[in-house]
DNA sequence: AGTTCAAGGAATGTATACATAGATGGTTGT
DNA sequence: ACAACCATCTATGTATACATTCCTTGAACT
């Protein structure tokens, strides 16, 4: 693997996951030392981490890990609402019903996923991955699936903001679960519904917990 | 200026201009004898560039000009459609009146603008850019205006492949016109329907021009 | 004659040296 | 004592040399 990639995953994963909190200044030579490459890849790494909004310029030099404040929470969900529900209706129009009838079924029983053995939540999240890939095949448009993935990168730094409690992630499972049976039904008009309730329901979840 | 930042911009404007085309090779050693600056900055360029998914890399090696084919236009204008659909709601809810009763005004003056003396209808899509630019502001959401930026680089190339002519010009001032007015009278089902409308007349008007 | 493998070359990936600009701290003058 | 200015230092911007990989071309074998 390139040693700018492997420099970029490294990165990307350590924002993500707050092992580097916002504000932290990316310097080029800390950082080729830390990483033990030279500053050329590590440029390439920062530029795509900017490109991505993971980081920004920092008052013309140098660049930090950018905010994720709760200040900007309704902003971005301002996007994902008229991205997700564009996708979820057209992906209503354009899916193999059974492959969503299919992910209405685990979505259903998700609950049993979601165990004091598991803190991670890993298998409640992969089966939420899903739908997303199959909403993302189901709609066969590469500019909207484009900028779903750029804003789920922000989303997966959010989680980390809340508490993600038991009985909050069930209730979204079953919300999950509406919007696959929506869209297996190929009903676009409830798709779209199903999933502003969802997504209204997941920030006024995210707000209650953070504040 | 930055080395890097005059090569991104040539670059970028080349491509968009069309001045390079779609699947042109942009090659490192190649692009700094032209443009007289060593490829570290290229480099920087083209990272930005295949970012913005104004080029792309072409089979692990070397990255070309991104296709902008009339396959994906349909494509690129239901992500359109979702964005500004949301934007123009959203406008009507924040706006101030004020401003969107001004352009709605020079809009339905615009016809004056479009003028055999202007080839490049630049007052024209200067107007345009105004009220592109008044909805960004209104709606104030960081993440909505970023998304519709990233957008637009790709409608500015669209606009090439179409012959503009003045008869669609003029329908399209009319159209912008109403999106404004209803904006300006805070009426967000009406703005978003204009918008729809606007938008749908545009991609039909491209795909009856260039097939 | 076609296909495959190998060798060479060309372009990208990486490292490092050098240039430059911005920041910081100290000193001096008021 | 405070402020302003200058010098130095540090971090980024750029250039270039070196390494590596992939593609192309040619030759040989089937």
């Amino acid at each position: 693997m390139r040693a700018s990639e492997r420099a970029y995953a490294t990165l990307r994963s350590d924002i993500i996951n707050w092992r580097l909190t916002p504000g932290t200044v990316l310097g080029e030579v800390e950082l080729s030392a830390r990483l033990g490459v030279s500053r050329t890849p590590i440029r390439e790494a920062l530029a795509k981490l900017t490109a991505e909004g993971l980081s920004e310029p920092q008052s013309g030099r140098g660049v930090v890990v950018s905010e994720i404040s709760l200040d900007h929470l309704d902003e971005l969900f301002e996007l994902r609402t008229a991205l997700e529900c564009r996708a979820a209706e057209l992906a209503a129009q354009r899916c193999d019903p059974e492959i969503f009838a299919n992910l209405h079924h685990q979505l259903l029983n998700a609950g049993e996923l979601i165990t004091a053995e598991d803190p991670s939540r890993a298998d409640y999240y992969q089966l939420a991955g899903d739908l997303d890939a199959a909403v993302d095949a189901a709609v066969g448009n590469h500019y909207l699936t484009q900028a779903l993935k750029n804003l789920r990168v922000h989303l997966v730094r959010v989680r980390r903001l809340a508490k993600d409690n038991p009985v909050r992630l069930r209730d979204a499972a079953r919300e999950h679960a509406a919007i696959a049976l929506a869209i297996a039904n190929r009903n676009p008009v409830v798709a779209s519904a199903a999933t502003t309730v969802h997504l209204d329901n997941s920030l006024r979840h995210l707000l209650s917990t953070t504040s």
